[in-house]
DNA sequence: CAGCATCCCGGCGGATACTG
DNA sequence: CAGTATCCGCCGGGATGCTG
């Protein structure tokens, strides 16, 4: 039994052309994953959820992020309703951005994560350091 | 007042020298979000939620996955303590792959997740038709 | 079946310069 | 101050081929 030469034949049934699979069932998720994905929308979330601020204001609270990928993530999250912008025309110019109340509601989504993330830090930070010396150089 | 020409030199101060800017405060929440970030990972959690599967399993029960990105995505895991694999040395080979209590842990936070993503999808979708009627072509 | 090794491309995001 | 425009390097991840 077992024979080596059997199992090389027995197709895969590679979920047979998916084209692109694109969920169908579950997805809505796929939007919202990629604002997690980024690297900087949570971070702005997180400076937003302490109140209105400025341009400049977000800028100094999301320490390391750029003038460029700040102004690309609030226009992401505005987009997709999360941040409302206000600008006062004046000189020098004013923009003001705050959370919409959908914001508000993932903001708290997002502070639930890093609750867990933070009760779980040691065992994941232990998790590596154990897969570091059974599988060293690996990832 | 409002002279043009003296908020030019107002320095921005610019988060003075971060190196990296690794957070300092908060993180450990950059760990889980780079697992929520990548394009897999919350797919193989969501496919383990319902038990334990084998690798061809699990590549059929995530559409679209390739044998790499499966390895990868599961080595992934396994290194931050949220899988276990489990090794049948046989002919033909047959590993098996099962959430750790972390990983059972980490599923239902990703299933509260997804509830908020169910409960604002249309939200989102409306934002983002309005979104691009009033800014057409913008991302 | 369950992987590992290699090649390669797209786009995310950093750095820099310019504008109202 | 609050952006926009451009250039460019890096790496996530797809496709393919080979092994135990």
């Amino acid at each position: 039994m077992a024979d080596t030469s059997t199992w090389a034949l027995s197709a895969v049934s590679t979920t047979q052309a998916n084209e692109h699979a694109p969920c169908e069932d579950d997805c809505g998720i796929r939007d919202v994953l990629d604002r997690l994905g980024d690297r900087w929308s949570v971070l702005v979330i997180v400076a937003l959820a302490k109140g209105t601020r400025r341009f400049g204001e977000l800028k100094a609270a999301v320490p390391g992020i750029s003038q460029r990928m700040l102004t690309v993530t609030t226009k992401r999250l505005i987009r997709d309703g999360l941040v409302e912008r206000t600008v006062y025309p004046m000189i020098p110019p004013q923009t003001d951005y705050r959370l919409t109340a959908m914001g508000e509601s993932f903001s708290q989504a997002v502070a639930d994560l890093a609750d867990w993330s933070r009760r779980h830090k040691e065992a994941i930070a232990l998790a590596r350091l154990r897969f570091e010396v059974e599988h060293p150089g690996e990832l």
